[in-house]
DNA sequence: AACTGAATCAACCGCGTCTCG
DNA sequence: GCGAGACGCGGTTGATTCAGT
């Protein structure tokens, strides 16, 4: 992947930039792992990487960090994702905490790429393997009834009965198993906007 | 088989906000 | 209160992949 010019070379600051290697996500793991997150600026000096702290920090997040997954947005996220955008626009850092595992810049290019574009006819995930787009179809199919409930489930309670808690939206409460107590107590703020928000 | 164009996604950039001395 | 550096976020870019022709 080391493709044309600019990859693999030094910025004005010497920061190395384009891909990552191997290497330098091991030894970006073993140092996060180590130190924790944070720090970004020092990591390049201490893990003996020679990236800039912000590209450490995108690397980590978008891809290395444990918990992360992997593969096509599931309905059920895609219609959160729908829900936290009408909700926020295009707060991706804010939606993404709603959605476990993934990332913001993941679900930017998800939206970007199947909803910017949905003026036109839903050509959901146009290029794919066929057997990729079987495969989904088949999990779309077993997922659709249970997705259609969660979503009901789901707009009652983004939509705003006042007096709706987690525990009267058991299967919401799950599903997306990031809205946990502790989140709610974190991002009260948020929930804040949630219940005014009509 | 070769070509083309659209989709995908990793990574970078610029800017606003936060933190600390 | 102020400035510098660090951090986080949203927008954008561009190489790669792959279906369609």
């Amino acid at each position: 992947m080391v493709r044309l010019m600019g990859w693999g070379v030094a910025d004005e600051q010497g920061w190395r930039k384009g891909p990552w290697t191997p290497e330098e996500d091991k030894l970006l793991t073993q140092h996060v792992t180590l130190h924790g997150e944070g720090r970004w600026s020092s990591v390049s000096k201490n893990a003996g990487l020679n990236r800039s702290g912000k590209s450490c920090r995108l690397r980590w997040v978008n891809y290395l960090r444990p918990g992360l997954k992997k593969g096509h947005i599931t309905p059920q996220e895609e219609g959160l994702i729908i829900e936290l955008h009408a909700l926020w626009g295009n707060k991706w850092s804010t939606i993404a905490r709603y959605l476990p595992g993934r990332t913001d810049n993941e679900i930017k290019n998800y939206w970007r790429t199947h909803f910017k574009k949905r003026e036109k006819p839903p050509q959901i995930q146009g290029k794919r393997k066929a057997e990729d787009v079987v495969e989904e179809k088949q999990h779309q199919d077993a997922e659709t009834r249970k997705s259609d409930e969660i979503n009901k489930e789901r707009m009652n309670y983004l939509r705003g009965d006042e007096d709706m808690s987690f525990t009267n939206c058991p299967t919401l409460h799950q599903e997306v198993n990031c809205w946990s107590i502790s989140n709610v107590t974190e991002d009260s703020f948020l929930w804040g906007s949630l219940w005014n928000w009509h």
